[in-house]
DNA sequence: ATGACTGCAAAATATTTGCATATTC
DNA sequence: GAATATGCAAATATTTTGCAGTCAT
């Protein structure tokens, strides 16, 4: 769901038009799909989304659009899964987890001391990330169950 | 400097034979290289600054190296910056600073909670990673420099 | 009509793979 | 001489750029 500063859900036509991003149907659609995904998606993955519905949709576009959002920071970009840029629509903040197995990438949400620094060391701080590596609940659970057989 | 788990300074060969890497020519280059960066190399970095003395070497066996490396978690790998993987070798838990005028990567101690957290959610942690993103100190000097002219 | 947006194609960049050669034990 | 490591070349993957056509005022 996408909401306004304070709290309110308002259309994704409503937020390009309050971060001043003209809304125009492709970039209506990637910020809707964004806001509905939970997956940390790739660019080639909102991609082949879009382009099953809309046969004119382009990867150029979904990488300027992307682009246009991050800056404007109502998207953000994660690079922590290889070579692939992933990206989700911001929240609230968070850590994510990644876990070696399935390459899967959740949200948690933890008290940082960090998160409402402004700075660290003199160097002036405009975003913060945290994140872990491991393996998954899931996939610890199968691994168990492999080895009992 | 390379040092062992009491902190004793070892060589990098022998920081290679206590994690059954073996240590050919190449490989004690990568190492000792990373060991004495502190700008968090980049694979072209790593191989520039090699074939300048072993013309010989090759970006594959850098690509081949760090992954043996960061397999045994002697170094480890960052993705924050694009899409250009960089490299540091481990030593103290840290976090890292990222600039987004200059690019450079800083590393910076402070205390996290996280550190020690064996998992989180169920999941099982590996490794943690914490990075800020914004303007490094120098950077931020020049552009009011740059505002006084 | 102007300026911004889209999307194809090509270029640029980054990484991986296949395989032949070289090295080491 | 068997096993492993190296390095060239090609393939693959990801992102960026140039440009021509399209769309919306």
């Amino acid at each position: 769901m996408i909401t306004n500063r304070k709290q309110r859900p308002i259309s994704a036509e409503q937020q390009l038009l309050a971060h001043h991003i003209k809304p125009t149907f492709q970039r209506l659609k990637v910020l809707e799909f964004l806001s509905k995904s939970c997956i940390h998606p790739t660019v080639d993955m909102i991609y082949r989304e879009l382009v099953a519905t809309i046969p004119t949709m382009s990867k150029t576009t979904v990488y300027n659009t992307l682009k246009s959002f991050v800056d404007k920071g109502i998207v953000s970009s994660l690079m922590i899964t290889g070579t692939e840029a992933r990206f989700e629509y911001v929240r609230q903040s968070h850590h994510h987890f990644i876990c070696e197995k399935c390459n899967s990438i959740m949200d948690i949400v933890i008290a940082c001391p960090h998160a409402v620094k402004r700075s660290v060391g003199g160097h002036t701080i405009k975003e913060q990330h945290g994140y872990f590596k491991g393996i998954c609940a899931d996939c610890a659970k199968k691994e168990a169950v492999n080895e009992a057989v």
